[in-house]
DNA sequence: CATGAATGAGCGTTCATTCAT
DNA sequence: GATGAATGAACGCTCATTCAT
């Protein structure tokens, strides 16, 4: 009967944060995080209970939407490799095209006030992409080698080929393809 | 820059920052860096400026104290696949030995404080490595990327080696040469 | 100022006020007690003006309890020294009975937001009290004091004697004869 | 060798706390204290961890001071009801002369910020008055209570002693006297 | 130079009150 | 009237940096 909490005004937080973030880093004050989203410094925390929970969400929202760029529209019936960059090709496009949910996303990976749990909710969400590279990598150089291990591989791939086709637009496409060539030297 | 009358005292803020960034982040107060040091907190600011310079130097120095290490005892009359694990594992078990060390770095090389100079100075101080893998990828699949895109995906692959290292300390020969494997497939 | 809607509501807020006074001090937050009278936030000003306003309310309206039970079935025709016992008798059991009261009468009665005109209503409410007091103390030591002063003694002697009724329980009905005695020695 | 903590300082800041508390209670800003102690709002940190510690320190401060000046030139070789006279007349004329003292100790007193370990100091400071009034009141009405129950008592006297002092300072003796005549009756 | 007290801008968070629904 | 989200001033406390000693 009051004034419903509203889904836009947390977007728009999230959206705010994911520019403050990628301009000032992890010490934007919450305060510029609600000016940028055009609300009230006391209103951010009716949507997150601490500037740390806004964090953690913002991790958790970003990790699941890279996984859900990268399996959309997944060939199912294509053969591994097409299947691999398929997967790989719209993880790193998504990641040239949205350089500030990028780099906000390298720096909440790396912080302390991300939890255990938060990162174990991001894992279970990146398990089809982590089904995919078990198959890719079973009888490949890394086969004995945690899946953990293939996967941080990749991740590191990934992110330094996004790095590039940020920094050198043109050559996008060529960085995206040799991004994925030594994916799969490394790992197939 | 006239040096300061005491190079240990440098030296013992430079430890304990590396303790305190690796136990605390980088918002680690540089009073807390100076207690952990033996000094008084105004005595940090007679030997670095403010605390990005602080930052900056000890990024830099720890970059070097890398190359330093991967390239000690360099066996130049071997060859280039010998070369190549001689670095890679000298590189993987000084991070696996350091753990704090690597956890400081790895903050401080995603930090907005260090200054383009800083990491063009620790660029130029990998320049043998630099060359090194020049030679080797000059025939791979990566032979057209730029070199830096080479230097982030080695790298990329070195800083996961090491995490699995240091998280499975008995499987690390395992992972060191595991993960070697996956370089040398992945770019020579 | 037109009587709202719903008293019960009224006296949710109010007898929240108590327990969550006793419990946190007069800092608690007007939501926490509209969230323990089982109201909405904004509900409790359509009761209250203000915080302050709420206050004043309670203070009075305990103020005015206190009075009521002490007066309740007074013995009109007994001697003074039983009359005096019996409004003693009364009150300090309704203390000892109430503790949550007592203690947030004790904060309100102390705080600077209680207005010099509740105090008088508080006082006017008390009359009937005042009137034995005065009756009592005509001959004693205390016969040149202002009443207040009386009043003030007999207070505060009622308020030691209630905080040892509700610490010892055991030894609650020693603690009341004991505290009689020595107000009718002070006083009478 | 450095700028030594200032005692002036820290009496500065207690001095500043009680005129501040005894005008706007205990929700006073810290900023407002340090500023009326012509400190900065961080030095106020320097001396004090919390301002709960403030609180507590002061709260001690003073009841140790009410003891000092009440045992003060105590006539050990009078009578007892001189002995008490004494200690009752110096207590209460403190009490009238530092109304802000008065008025900042009675609300830390009913404070949740004073500390069991706070109260249970401030007890042991007051045991010498604590033994006069065992001896004063070891064939009285109250000789079968608690001792602190009559400390309270006598507190209580004598609070409202104080209060009616400085309200009505052309009356001051005689509310003394009148206080202590009320006390004598009460407890010897 | 060394020391650590002094400084004050800045931060995350709270909360009385308002007001759209 | 009832609701609870929205508001933004205010607070306690921190900390990089300065500077008196």
């Amino acid at each position: 009967m009051s004034r419903p909490k509203s889904e836009d005004k947390r977007n728009a937080i999230m959206a705010a944060a994911i520019r403050v973030i990628a301009a000032q880093g992890l010490s934007a004050p919450t305060a510029m995080i609600a000016r940028e989203a055009g609300v009230a410094t006391g209103s951010l925390f009716n949507y997150f209970e601490t500037k740390a929970d806004l964090f953690n969400q913002l991790y958790l929202e970003l990790k699941r939407e890279v996984v859900a760029v990268a399996m959309d529209d997944f060939p199912a019936s294509a053969d591994l490799r097409q299947q691999a960059f398929h997967m790989w090709s719209r993880w790193s496009h998504w990641g040239a095209a949205s350089p500030a949910k990028r780099k906000a996303l390298a720096q909440l990976a790396v912080s302390d006030e991300i939890t255990p749990e938060s990162r174990a909710a991001a894992q279970q969400a990146s398990a089809r992409i982590a089904d995919l590279l078990q198959t890719i990598c079973a009888e490949g150089a890394l086969r004995d080698r945690p899946l953990a291990f293939v996967f941080a591989v990749v991740e590191a791939l990934a992110d330094t080929t996004m790095d590039f086709m940020i920094q050198q637009p043109a050559e996008a496409e060529k960085h995206c393809k040799a991004g994925f060539e030594a994916l799969w030297r490394a790992i197939a």
